[in-house]
DNA sequence: GAATAATATATTGCATGTAGTACACACGTG
DNA sequence: CACGTGTGTACTACATGCAATATATTATTC
């Protein structure tokens, strides 16, 4: 598969210009992050890049730096030589990262104490109900989903990119965990 | 350059067997890592991937891999399909990782207090004392390292391996900044 | 038959080739 | 002279090839 260019430059005359271009390598990130998120690749089951790449049609090198992205969040482990796996649901390792997050959440709501506008605070204020009533509902991908905007307003108020990147990265894992006991 | 295997697989017969076999990433992450807190490579200077790859005898795919890393850290900024470059010293960002590095701290202070050993608050105290004393003769490289051992000591009992990655990949972002103004 | 050695296989890590894209600069045109 | 256009260049993103290694499997010896 040389080139898949016919499928991309015919229709625009040239790209976005430069800003904002998607990368293979993180739609594949994207695409094999959700689809552990979501228990399509169980854990423990293995992982190989060739097979993903096949299956993603795309080559091996942004399946690769995807998943080394992935081994840094704890969703993927890798045996160096050897084998590259999901990993499994460890308890402590879930525990550690929610510990982190809190503390992530934790500095935001710290940092824009009384500085967040009204809107956010309405905002906040709506994402606790919606989560009240998703809890009612017996829905609990709509309670997580809840809770996240409603912790994510402080932290997008703050605009610590810092802090966003820790959430980023490990937020997956507590999200898989938590939505492994239905 | 097709195999430099006779360098590493003369004396011992064959590699190690698998745990802790060394990556060429992540040597070179380490060495463009230091190289770049310690001032080799300037604020905003840019690096080629091919003339990096050439200058640690390596290819160029070890290379972008290391980068790749940088590049979440905040070290190294990356147009996408233009440009890498160091990162310049952003007030803003220096602040942002310090704060997220304090909330890590703080969390394994409170998650590990009243438990450490009377060895670990003895290696404390002893940290403490070779600050001060680092901070008398003027000597910051010394005091940042006793600084950093001084608050390593609960990070290290807590076993958190999550808050130990983010201190990893912000650590050196705020140790450039300090190490700047000698 | 058990234990060890030799071989095969699967899978990664690293090297290198290819192509596309953004910028720079020269050139033409109003 | 400003401005758009075309060409050249440099560098990355992605594809692919190759080599090394760890496990599995078979053969061999006691």
């Amino acid at each position: 598969m040389p080139g898949l260019c016919a499928m991309y430059c015919m229709p625009i005359p040239t790209g976005r210009s430069g800003v904002d271009r998607s990368l293979l390598r993180d739609d594949v990130y994207r695409r094999l992050r959700d689809a552990i998120v979501d228990g399509t690749f169980e854990p423990g089951e293995q992982l190989r890049d060739g097979d993903l790449a096949e299956w993603l049609g795309v080559s091996r090198t942004p399946v690769r730096e995807a998943l080394l992205r992935l081994g840094a969040s704890g969703l993927v482990v890798a045996v160096p030589g050897r084998s590259t796996a999901v990993s499994t649901i460890d308890p402590r390792a879930v525990r550690d990262a929610r510990d982190v997050i809190a503390a992530m959440h934790g500095l935001a709501v710290r940092e824009t104490a009384g500085k967040l506008s009204s809107e956010d605070v309405g905002r906040m204020r709506d994402a606790n109900h919606r989560f009240a009533e998703a809890l009612r509902a017996d829905d609990l991908a709509a309670a997580l989903d809840a809770d996240d905007e409603f912790h994510m307003i402080p932290v997008t108020a703050l605009g610590n990119r810092a802090l966003e990147t820790v959430l980023e990265q490990f937020g997956p894992l507590v999200r898989r965990a938590e939505l492994v006991r239905f």
